[in-house]
DNA sequence: AGCACA
């Protein structure tokens, strides 16, 4: 991931300061010093992020903890408040490794508002049910608060309802409805994974419901206009949609960014045809 | 692993 990636990730959260990225070396680079001596080296690369205050930081990271950065590589991401404020430079990012008077905003406390992001990886294979516009969520603890789920999917892009019950003797179970098959696509996409305060073996679960919330059990008999979701034809395995406004979603802001922060900012609009218009972005972010 | 409500 480049630094100006990551920088973008946070372009529309409103408290957003500044962010950079720490690239392990590659090795090579003259310094003769080897990092044979302290195991505690790791190859991995770690993102601060710096916000007005603490509090945006704390909501940042669990917006993001557990969101997945890179879907083919099944890379996840793990944030945590950082132990230092970042320092920066008139609202841009710089390693400042010397003193440089934390410019900026009066830190005036010593806590920390910004956080650490080590990039890490995850497996996840779910989905065998047909896409649907529900996703039954998986892997809950029995503890797990129905309050936190509702927080999580309220944010999340077309979200609809949510239906969460209790088992006499195990996790409960939860359902969460989307406005159709491409928002629960996208939130499984985002979501899945995504680590609860009572997560122990693992995040959630998430995958398409054998059958959509609110719509009554197929009854074979009547063949023709039995379409699952809206006018929506379902064809076989494959997903049905509606790229197009999977492709809008995706382009104003970024994908990650948008559907999540998007709430956050207020802007909880369908992403529509008619947003895609004006907003294109240069061909150089994206092709 | 883990599928209820109408």
């Amino acid at each position: 991931m480049q630094e100006r990636e990551f920088q973008n990730m946070f372009t529309f959260y409103p408290d957003f300061e500044a962010a950079t990225l720490k690239i392990p070396m590659s090795g090579s680079t003259s310094d003769g010093e080897e990092p044979a001596a302290s195991s505690a080296v790791r190859k991995q690369i770690i993102g601060f992020a710096k916000f007005r205050t603490r509090a945006a930081a704390q909501e940042a990271r669990n917006i993001l903890t557990g969101r997945k950065v890179d879907a083919e590589k099944n890379c996840i991401l793990k944030a945590e408040m950082a132990k230092k404020n970042l320092h920066t430079k008139r609202g841009l990012a710089s390693n400042g490794a010397g003193v440089a008077s934390s410019a900026g905003f009066p830190a005036s406390s010593s806590v920390p508002n910004g956080f650490a992001i080590p990039l890490t990886r995850s497996v996840n294979s779910n989905d065998q049910n047909p896409p649907c516009n529900t996703l039954y969520v998986g892997n809950l603890p029995m503890n797990t608060a129905e309050e936190e789920l509702r927080g999580l999917f309220t944010q999340a892009l077309g979200y609809k309802r949510l239906c969460f019950r209790p088992k006499p003797n195990a996790g409960p179970i939860c359902f969460v409805e989307f406005e159709d098959v491409a928002y629960a696509t996208q939130a499984m996409r985002e979501l899945d994974g995504h680590p609860i305060s009572s997560s122990t073996n693992g995040g959630i679960r998430l995958s398409f419901s054998k059958n959509p919330l609110g719509v009554r059990q197929a009854t074979p008999t009547n063949t023709t206009s039995l379409n699952m979701m809206g006018s929506l034809p379902v064809l076989g395995g494959s997903y049905p949609l509606n790229l197009a406004a999977l492709k809008a979603a995706s382009h104003t802001p970024p994908p990650s960014a948008s559907s999540l922060f998007g709430s956050s900012l207020g802007s909880r609009h369908a992403p529509g045809l008619d947003h895609s218009l004006g907003l294109e972005p240069t061909s150089a972010a994206i092709h």
